[in-house]
DNA sequence: ACCTGAACACCGTTCAAGT
DNA sequence: ACCTGAACACCGTTCAAGT
């Protein structure tokens, strides 16, 4: 305290990255993905925009790194003790969460895939996948379609936070949607129209573990004719 | 021909919300996202800049419609005497080839899962899944699931079509992607370094149609201990 | 009905100038 | 080294004015 009075030439809260950061966060969850200028981070950090810049180097930069803050934020790595089907069923639904928190997130994270937060949970994933024995030449796929389950629910999540609809509540978000199904012309939404009731009773959690169930239990599935399966006796 | 001459005060080529849709999808698939601009769009359509919007209310409905057009033109029903497992794969592929030419319509379906293109596909593939026998309860979650994956892997070919490495061919930005993950920390990552080899070498589509094997292969698991299940005789 | 382009209220980014 | 804000080159959108 008394050594940042002492030098009155500098505030009390210099401007760091990661305070820098955080409010880019802030702004992000709170008023929208393109309400996060440079303008209104400097005002909320009370500087000039341009001071922003010297920390980052552009509002991209911003992005990926508000990102992986938030990402990290979530993504921990598996205690030991568990079981790999469980670890990737945390693991997703972490990430999940992260990108329903965060509506901007599932958004940055597909627009570049190649970015170092994508490949750490590629890591994170594949460790796991590799603990449930999976043969090697089918690691990288397997991997592979987990990470992209995920990062599509986690988009089409983040999207419906964003919904122009979701100013309510989720529940009259998915009533308006039933209603908009219920009418649809049964000639040419004869199937959709079934999956109404569905839709307005659905748990989007329990429908993303299911996904990501049914990718687990389809790497099970050997392909062998069942007489060549090893029974237990 | 004569016809549009004599009425002199008509241009030849009068404007249409067909024409400026064209000329959008042209723009985005030549020189991307976010030099669609209603001036650049002028320009090319020899016009003014606000005469669009007499046709177009703003940008956000123009991506849609131009998504909209973009995905119809691939996406067609399957013939009637197709296996289900193969309406789906074609379905899927057409999709996935669709975001591929135009890497805008994967970023643009993810963003807005409410829109009508969105619940054309849900229902197109829905219509297979119950073809599929899989039991009612269930045909939300394996449609959710499909289409999930389908969004969620074309939004990340999307990226890679914008990716800052793919000046050039695919195989360099391969080339360049493996000799990072090649180079990675031992340590943090020690599953995707041995992952290099598969990278560099995996096929785009192969790997996606893997990925729909596993979730179609997931729908048949049935979760009975084997010795319930009927073994052939 | 359809088209034009000036005008407005924003942006991201750069940069000379300050402390 | 760190901060400031004017300046520039863009945007989307609106709208009075034309044909």
């Amino acid at each position: 305290m008394a050594k940042t009075v002492k030098n009155s030439k500098r505030r009390m809260d210099a401007l760091t990255l990661e305070r820098i950061v955080d409010a880019a966060i802030e702004l992000l969850d709170s008023e929208g993905e393109n309400r996060l200028t440079f303008r209104a981070l400097a005002a909320r950090l009370e500087t000039g925009h341009g001071a922003i810049q010297w920390y980052v180097p552009n509002k991209n930069e911003l992005l990926k790194t508000a990102t992986k803050t938030a990402v990290s934020a979530v993504v921990t790595q598996a205690s030991p003790g568990t079981a790999p089907h469980d670890a990737i069923r945390a693991l997703a639904l972490g990430l999940f969460n992260a990108m329903d928190a965060h509506p901007w997130v599932g958004r940055e994270l597909i627009g570049s895939p190649w970015q170092p937060t994508m490949l750490w949970i590629f890591e994170l994933i594949g460790r796991q996948v590799k603990a449930l024995r999976v043969s090697s030449d089918k690691q990288f796929t397997a991997t592979s379609a987990l990470v992209t389950y995920i990062i599509g629910a986690g988009g089409r999540e983040s999207a419906n936070s964003r919904a122009p609809e979701a100013s309510g509540n989720r529940q009259e978000l998915l009533d308006a949607m039933a209603t908009v199904w219920g009418h649809l012309d049964p000639n040419e939404y004869w199937f959709t129209r079934t999956m109404t009731e569905q839709l307005r009773r659905h748990d989007d959690r329990e429908e993303f573990l299911a996904g990501i169930n049914l990718i687990l239990d389809g790497l099970e599935t050997t392909h062998l004719p069942l007489h060549e399966l090893e029974l237990p006796t």
